[in-house]
DNA sequence: AAAAAGCTGTTGTGAATACAACGAAATGAG
DNA sequence: CTCATTTCGTTGTATTCACAACAGCTTTTT
């Protein structure tokens, strides 16, 4: 239980919130707690959610199936990170996506629908909590506009030009945590014609590269 | 004085709010109203920004200005809509786009910020609003993701068959409101392509279509 | 009714991309 | 170190798309 409070206090739902408030929050936020194994079926879709889910060990992954079968991968959440926060918010009572765990993990559950019931308790932490989800949510809008935004741009190269200057923070120099294969992935493109698309550019005097490092020039 | 309460009725942030708590909610929010000119900038790039714009009259162009001066609109703002909202809640203080007026339009402006605060008198709405606000954001974000999604599709087939997918409420014939104009604006595509697309589904069979109503077969 | 403007479909050309296959370089494991 | 694996760049071909130009049709305006 203690590595629970752990987590918690890294996340930032709980930012602002005295985690000596966990008991009370834990009653009337009906708390609970599930462990699943690798490869297990967290939430089907169409299933019925109402709750918000926050991984307190291993890690889950997102995906959404096509009428054709195919799996599209929509996220991947680590550990102590949030899910089905969109759909608890935005009143979806029908899982459009898929859970499954990527391993062995343990999924702590909030009763979201709960958070603006005034509870019996002074339960402070309830304005908080909502403060800090509108926060969250905010801010993975803005994440989705810029990707948004990226997908866009008609031609790779003009994709790629506004995804660096997302990533670089007014410096010329920069390094991405993706490497090509999954820097294609998120463009939407074809590994080996990001490749070339970068070799391209550097011909071109629009940047300089080595490995996951840029520099535009 | 009587018409906004009107706009403000018809506005989900509203939702569950007696009109009645206007004046104090005007008060304790810093409500402020300002009017525009066609074409008057209302917010430029880089301007700090502490308020959610309600447009109680006319319409706003949300833009953004690339590094090379070219415009993308973002999305067009009609009376009774809101912007603004999500840097106020991501706590963004300089805006990243810049709006204009449309035509000539009226705005209501609430300090965001103050809607945690707990202000003097027993403002009973403050939950309400931060809860609709809530609600509107995470809607909006599946929106977005819905458009990822469609983004996401390698060919344009597929991405027209995947919006037919969210258009459609599991009815083979429905109605779309974009012209083939905005249609190929929101795919990211040719507008002449999009057209050629459609003909050649109608050919190998996937759908039938006459102007904006399609059956998918 | 006539003219103008807007919307849609068609076609052709050149550009951009997907896909597959391959080799070189880097990384990791035994 | 050696071998296996992963990552990255390159090339060639087929597909898809952008762009421009144009014609037919509808809607609006005068």
């Amino acid at each position: 239980m203690k590595k629970i409070f752990d987590i918690i206090k890294t996340n930032q739902l709980f930012d602002g919130i005295n985690i000596d408030d966990y008991s009370a929050m834990s009653d009337c936020l009906g708390a609970k707690i599930k462990t699943y194994l690798k490869n297990d079926i967290i939430i089907l879709s169409g299933d019925r959610i109402d709750n918000v889910g926050i991984v307190t060990r291993g890690s889950v992954r997102i995906f959404k199936e096509d009428w054709g079968g195919n799996q599209t991968i929509l996220a991947d959440i680590p550990t102590s990170g949030i899910f089905g926060e969109v759909f608890a918010c935005a009143g979806i009572k029908v899982s459009p996506v898929t859970v499954s765990a990527c391993s062995d993990c343990e999924i702590l559950y909030l009763d979201f629908d709960k958070v603006s019931k005034p509870c019996c308790k002074s339960c402070s932490f309830h304005l908080s909590l909502i403060e800090n989800m509108l926060k969250i949510i905010a801010r993975k809008n803005l994440m989705l506009n810029q990707k948004i935004e990226i997908l866009s741009k008609r031609t790779l190269r003009e994709k790629l030009l506004c995804y660096f200057d997302y990533q670089r923070n007014n410096s010329a120099k920069f390094t991405i945590s993706f490497n090509r294969e999954q820097l294609a992935s998120y463009l939407c493109a074809n590994r080996s014609v990001v490749s070339a698309e970068l070799s391209k550019m550097q011909d071109d005097g629009l940047i300089l590269y080595s490995k996951n490092t840029f520099e535009i020039l």
